[in-house]
DNA sequence: GCTTTTTTGTCACCTGGGTGACACATAGAG
DNA sequence: CTCTATGTGTCACCCAGGTGACAAAAAAGC
């Protein structure tokens, strides 16, 4: 049988988890946090669910993963004792961006994230959560971009990095999205960690597959088929 | 000549900047914004520089790039108006992890995060500081791994693992850091996204000349030649 | 202990993408 | 409108790392 932890003011300093925090914030904390053993390899949350729960990993070892475009799982991060894990919580209406799993027996705590900012921070969720979002929501991107690029082929990252693009540089078209800079190849080149000759080489063949059109020096993109040589999940409103 | 931009809250929501704020918070903000022209190619700031502002782009592009172990510069990514930038600057004693330099000719609006933090949420810097340490510092080590990845090599890229899981998992030990899991060859290889077969001849390479050493199946590292070999800056504390 | 399963070590072979080189196109500058 | 600098397109060649296959070694069951 498993021993359940004794989860208290002591233990979590010696986590040094919240170290910033005073006791009693963090008993009030305490008090909210449903404790759970989470056996290895038990999924704890998927990606692309709604993300509810704060997690502190209270012992064992956690594992965030993803699943690549050609179905095979890239190992993000491993979350070792005292860490915060599931921090998608914390910014508004966001869905997880990876997959939890143990990967060895844990004992993990859950907390509500509105919880969690009201004890530690004397203001209200809302307006923290609208906070995260416009300051590290952008980081969040570009991390999910790179974890993407881990395990694929250099036109899926090119169709990456240019759907990427297309959300901060694009507008509208008859012809498709328009990305209002001008980019060369070896800009994109620099930002796939590619030669500029391959990109050269992909860029042409995208355009022959109609994934883009050049106006002069200027990109016209049409995202869904971005989307799908990159190989993600077409939906995304 | 280059016109100076106004800028007032009209202009602020046309950027979508705060959109989560009240006229009076943004009108506040902008009372203490030093609004800057940068012209093309000019550098705002360093990487390893402390960070002490942090930045709305008004206008133009700007670049976040980073130098890579061979010297060359990987471009982490492309920043659009009304975005903002440098935001290590909430994260208490951070260094910028990114140089920012100007990708065209841009106008930027710097301010104290103190005061960014109190004027727009009501609450003592300080505590929001620790709070985003807390839960998105792990976050940036994660970003900050990825993006070195990109220009490194296999070996380099399991070092640089390596050194992530020596500061989650490793405890000092008379022969180096001694890492508290249990890693399969396989592990690592998902961690740094490459086949079980080469990590298993880096390691073997790494062990002969001496950067780690295996107890049964542990590992046991020595952080500073690890450091060595991923091409980092052998310095930090 | 013995057996089964999981890891490790090492091949030989293949391929995506890097490199250098060079011609052609395009765009600013005057 | 010409000149020069900067991008683009396309080679031929090379190499790091992927793949499959299989034996040896460690762990885990029993």
């Amino acid at each position: 049988m498993v021993r359940t932890p004794t989860l208290n003011v002591a233990t979590v300093r010696r986590l040094k988890a919240f170290a910033w925090a005073t006791d009693r914030q963090i008993e009030r904390l305490l008090s909210h946090m449903r404790l759970q053993y989470v056996e290895k390899r038990t999924v704890l949350f998927n990606e692309g669910v709604p993300s509810d729960s704060l997690y502190l990993l209270v012992s064992g070892v956690a594992k965030l993963s993803l699943r690549s475009p050609d179905d095979e799982r890239v190992l993000v991060s491993l979350v070792a004792p005292g860490e915060l894990f599931g921090i998608t919580s914390l910014m508004p209406g966001m869905h997880r961006a990876f997959r939890s799993e143990a990967f060895s027996d844990c004992w993990v705590g859950a907390v509500r994230p509105e919880v969690f900012v009201t004890t530690l921070l004397d203001c209200p969720f809302a307006e923290f959560s609208a906070m995260m979002e416009g300051t590290v929501g952008r980081w969040f991107a570009l991390l999910y971009r790179y974890t993407h690029f881990q395990s694929s082929s250099l036109r899926q990252k090119l169709a990456l990095a240019l759907l990427e693009l297309a959300q901060k540089f694009g507008v509208r078209d008859a012809r498709g999205t328009l990305l209002i800079l001008k980019l060369t190849h070896e800009d994109l080149a620099d930002l796939v960690g590619a030669s500029r000759q391959k990109v050269t080489e992909h860029m042409k063949e995208l355009e022959r597959q109609q994934v883009l059109l050049r106006d002069r020096r200027r990109l016209i993109v049409h995202p869904d088929r971005l989307r799908e040589t990159a190989g993600l999940p077409v939906e995304e409103k």
